[in-house]
DNA sequence: TGTACATCAGTGAACGCGCGTTCACTGATGTAC
DNA sequence: TGTACATCAGTGAACGCGCGTTCACTGATGTAC
């Protein structure tokens, strides 16, 4: 059983990896245990510290990959639209719907993973990945953006996603309940409304 | 010490609860053992089964206390503004503020508890508590929304309110960066423009 | 009002448990010849 | 290519620690007379 090619090591770094950026985001970083993490990653608790120096380290390394998943299906999304406004439209459809909601353990890291990183001591790793990959996924929105001014374009991403962050953080608390629903509906329509370009709709 | 009168045994709950109302909401209902909340009461940890029956009772209590102060706090705001224009730009105005970011066991719990809440079994009396407290705050937004209808001034309500949610829970992650200044700054400007009437401005 | 005693709010040691991390060990991998 | 052996990825028991909760105890409070 131990001792496996370095091809099989580097796949289970890799496994353990997404793993830990799917659990972190559903449960939270102090919600999933070394020993959770390296069973749902198919490997024993003891290994953990071959790849990793700490969980903290981890923890930022997971982050990180979080954020990078979400801005490429952000960037695939917006080459398949054909206009800019219509990317807007794809994003915060995608963003703000059930089906996200559902899967937790996809959905935007900036959310799932804000009030973990806002508690952890400021000079933890995990704070740097956060700050770096919150910025990133602005940048792509302000370049979908309405205006032609890029002052402004940054202005109109940082609102709309304050919008989508807030709303999927109170529509999860909610869960069941039918203000759940009510919440997203409610930003769809105004995030749409505001963003949609007239070539778009 | 021991044995203590009831008026004080009840002025010791209330600390209790309160204590915690401010401690759950900086570090997390997790973040804060029971030692820890009855030490910083002024008690010993043994004394906490007398008043509660589990911490998660005490979760529930403290979390309904958070709301019913937040409740208050901008019901009294709104009645020192000569309309409700001005109204709604007193509470984004507060809600948005880098003192409020500073002072995280005194802010908005639906902004601080939502994760804390999401990750919580679906019975758990907290969730029931947290639903309730977003229900109230929402009504007290839309109370002074702009519109002339009841069902669009919730819309509006919903809308404003995940804006602002959204947007302390990002800058509270960045913390110290200059982007949390940036991203309630942008926030400010937009629902200010949209909130305010022409009677305030 | 004063005395005797039952009550019970608060104390602090102790419980079982799960956490992050360490480490001696195992045996397939990778390499030297 | 085949053999001998060093390496080291993964295992699982063990560590110290802090958690939520329990409980025997203490002594001031509250009450019966």
């Amino acid at each position: 059983m131990p001792r496996v090619s370095k091809e099989q090591a580097e796949r289970n770094r890799k496994t353990i990896e997404s793993t830990a950026a799917m659990l972190f985001r559903e449960r939270g970083i102090n919600g999933v245990s070394v020993a959770d993490l390296m069973s749902a990653a198919g490997l024993t608790h003891g290994g953990f510290y071959g790849h990793f120096s700490s969980k903290d380290e981890l923890a930022a390394t997971a982050c990180s990959l979080a954020f990078e998943q979400s801005v490429q299906r952000w960037a695939a999304r917006i080459e398949k639209q054909p206009d800019d406004g219509a990317a807007r439209s794809a994003l915060i459809d995608g963003y703000l719907s059930a089906r996200n909601l559902k899967d937790i353990g996809n959905a935007c890291p900036a959310m799932t993973m804000a009030a973990d990183v806002a508690r952890e001591a400021a000079d933890k790793p995990v704070r740097a990945a956060y700050a770096a990959g919150v910025a990133d996924l602005i940048e792509v929105l302000a370049s979908v953006a309405p205006s032609d001014d890029p002052a402004q374009r940054r202005q109109q991403a940082l609102v709309q996603f304050s919008t989508m962050v807030g709303a999927m953080s109170l529509a999860r608390a909610m869960q069941d309940e039918q203000l759940a629903g009510d919440i997203l509906a409610a930003c769809r329509t105004a995030l749409l409304d505001k963003a949609g370009s007239p070539a778009s709709r």
